[in-house]
DNA sequence: GTCGCCATACCGACCGGTCGGTGTCCAAAG
DNA sequence: CTTTGGACACCGACCGGTCGGTATGGCGAC
C-alpha cells in the first residue's frame, strides 16, 4: 500500500503509481462526465482516486478548481494543435480540412472532456468561466481566420458570415458526445473526414 | 379551472392569474436555464412562482417531474412542427430547407428550453431520460427521412451517411444557445436561412 | 363531511470545506 | 554518527448549512 521506492513528489513514477494530482484529475474527469459536476461529490472523487479529502484540498483550492484544471488542460492542447496545423505551408483548403478533421478526432478521443465542457461550463465560478471563455474565443478566432482567408481569395463563398460558419461547425463538434459511440461503424478519423468534407463543401461558392 | 374567487390574503393578485402549474413550469424553465437544474432549489422556484412547496408537490411528483414536463412540451411542439412541414407537397429541397430553418427559428425563440435540453438532460432519472431520448430519436429519424429521400433521387450526395449529416446539423442547432444573442445583427430567421443553406449546399453532390 | 387545494413546519441525508494531527524525509547542528 | 527541527504530503473526523421531500392541518366548495 505504502510506496516503498524513494520518489520525488509531483514527478511521474511507474505505471502503477501515478502522481496524486494527476490521479485526482483523471478520476474527476470520468465522474464529472458520467454524473455531472454537481452530482459528483468530492468524497466520490477521492475514493475513486484512492486518496482522502485532505489530499485533494492539499493540491486543489476547491472542487471548482478541479473542474477548471480539466478545462484548461483541454484548451491548451487543442489550441496548440490548431496552431500547428493552421500555420503550416500547405494549401488553405488542406489546412482547414486538417484542422477540422483533427478537432473532431481529438474531441472523440477525449469524449469525457467534451461532455464536461458542454454540461458543466455554467457551474464554474464567474471569473474562471470568463477565463475559459476568453481562451475558447481565441481558438475560434484562429479557426475563423482560416475561413476568412479563403473568402478573401475567392476560394470560399462570401455570402455567409465567417463567424456563423464557424459557430455552425463547432456546434456539430461539441455535440459529438451526444451520439458518437466507440465501437460503432465509424472510426474517429472517418467522422472527422466526413465533417471536414461537409464543412469544405458547404463553403464552396454557390452556383 | 380559473380560480378568480380565491385570492391569497398576503399577496396582491397582480396581473398574472395563470394557473399554478403553468406558472411553476414557466418560472422553473427560466431558473433552470439561468442557473442549471441542480443549482436551482425547489424553494427558489416556488418563490418565483408565488406559491409554496405544498402547491408544487401537489401538482408535480418531484423536482425531476418539473424538468420532464419542460422537455415533453418542447418535444411535442417541435415534432408537430416538423411533421407539418415535412409532409407538405412542396419539392423536397424546399421541405428540407423549411424544416431546417424552422427548427433554428424555434430554437432561438425558445433559447431557455434549448439550454436546459443541452445541460440538464443527464440529470433526469433514467426512465424519464429514456422516454425523452426515444421521442428525440423519432424526431431525428423523421428529419433523416428527408435526407434519405433526396439521396434516393440523386438530388443529394450519397457519399455521406444520412445520419452523420443529421447529427452534424443538429449539433449546430443545439448549440445556438451558446453564441446567439438577441439584439445582435442577425435575426432568428436569418440565422435559420443561413443554416439551411449551409446544410443544403453541404448535401450537393460533389464534383 | 369530505375532497381538492394549498400553507407551514420540519426531517434526514448529504455536501463542500476545515483543521488539528501524523508520518516521512532531509539538512543542518552538535 | 546522532540528534533535531521543520517543511511537505496527507489523513479523517467534524461542522455549518442546504436541499428534496413529507406530515399535518386548515379552508372553501359541494
Amino acid at each position: 500500500m505504502t510506496r516503498a521506492s524513494t520518489r520525488k513528489p509531483g514527478e511521474a513514477a511507474g505505471d502503477d503509481q501515478a502522481a496524486v494530482p494527476r490521479r485526482l484529475l483523471e478520476h474527476a474527469t470520468k465522474l464529472f462526465a458520467k454524473k455531472g459536476f454537481d452530482r459528483t461529490s468530492v468524497q466520490e472523487i477521492v475514493e475513486a482516486a484512492g486518496v482522502t479529502k485532505g489530499a485533494m484540498y492539499h493540491y486543489f483550492g476547491s472542487k471548482d478548481d478541479l473542474l477548471y484544471e480539466i478545462y484548461a488542460r483541454v484548451l491548451r492542447e487543442q489550441t496548440r494543435q490548431l496552431e500547428s496545423v493552421a500555420s503550416s505551408d500547405a494549401p488553405l483548403r488542406e489546412r482547414l480540412a486538417a484542422a477540422a478533421s483533427d478537432v473532431v478526432v481529438s474531441s472523440i478521443d477525449n469524449l469525457d472532456d467534451n461532455t464536461i465542457f458542454l454540461q458543466s461550463m455554467h457551474q464554474l465560478s464567474p471569473d474562471k468561466r470568463k477565463a475559459v471563455r476568453a481562451e475558447r474565443r481565441k481558438y475560434h478566432e484562429r479557426f475563423r481566420g482560416l475561413v476568412e482567408e479563403g473568402q478573401a481569395t475567392g476560394e470560399f463563398r462570401t455570402d455567409k458570415p465567417a463567424d456563423v460558419v464557424v459557430d455552425f461547425f463547432f456546434g456539430s463538434v461539441h455535440h459529438l458526445g451526444s451520439w458518437y459511440r466507440r465501437g460503432g461503424t465509424l472510426s474517429a478519423r472517418q467522422v472527422g473526414d466526413h465533417y471536414a468534407d461537409l464543412l469544405l463543401d458547404a463553403l464552396r461558392p454557390p452556383g
